[in-house]
DNA sequence: GCCAACGTTGGC
DNA sequence: GCCAACGTTGGC
């Protein structure tokens, strides 16, 4: 069982929609390493951050769980989808997704918060010039993080 | 709104 | 295979 963090804008999808939704279909990922995660190492159980970006107060905002493993996004089928993607085939998918789940929203993290802590130094998020969307985070990290949402 | 950093595309 | 140009991400 592994742990990650996903990105996600909250005027696109915020944790207040998956606490909604029970469940969501993670689609729409069009970056081949955040893919390659879902595909070939995410697991039914695996559980993630959710993490606000590109808003007032960039943070963790709760904790989610994979419900469904890799399936192909029906997105880069719909001509007429933002995410249509012309080179992909019902038969050769090029982008898949997971499932996640809602488990809980917790007390914000700030990426402020989050600098501050020297044992975290070593987050992927936290790199500079890091975008990926998804990215793995490693079990000290993660019970680290919990111990700050108390 | 700015801009650094990064990924992708496409000409050669 | 190289690399310039371009588009996107996302913090500030």
């Amino acid at each position: 069982m592994r742990y990650w963090l996903i990105k996600s804008e909250p005027d696109a999808y915020s944790i207040d929609d998956l606490a909604r939704d029970k469940t969501t279909p993670w689609t729409g990922i069009r970056n081949y390493q955040a893919r390659n995660f879902m595909r070939d190492q995410m697991k039914v159980g695996d559980q993630a951050f959710f993490y606000h970006s590109n808003c007032d107060e960039p943070a963790i905002v709760g904790i989610t769980e994979v419900s469904a493993t890799a399936y192909p996004d029906a997105t880069q089928f719909d001509r007429k989808h933002k995410y249509f993607d012309e080179k992909a085939t019902r038969e050769t998918p090029r982008w898949l997704h997971v499932d996640f789940r809602f488990v809980k929203k917790t007390k914000p993290v700030t990426l402020a918060e989050l600098r501050g802590h020297k044992s975290l130094a070593k987050m992927q998020l936290l790199a500079r010039g890091n975008r990926l969307s998804i990215t793995p985070v490693d079990p000290d990290a993660w019970k680290y993080i919990l111990t700050l949402m108390k």
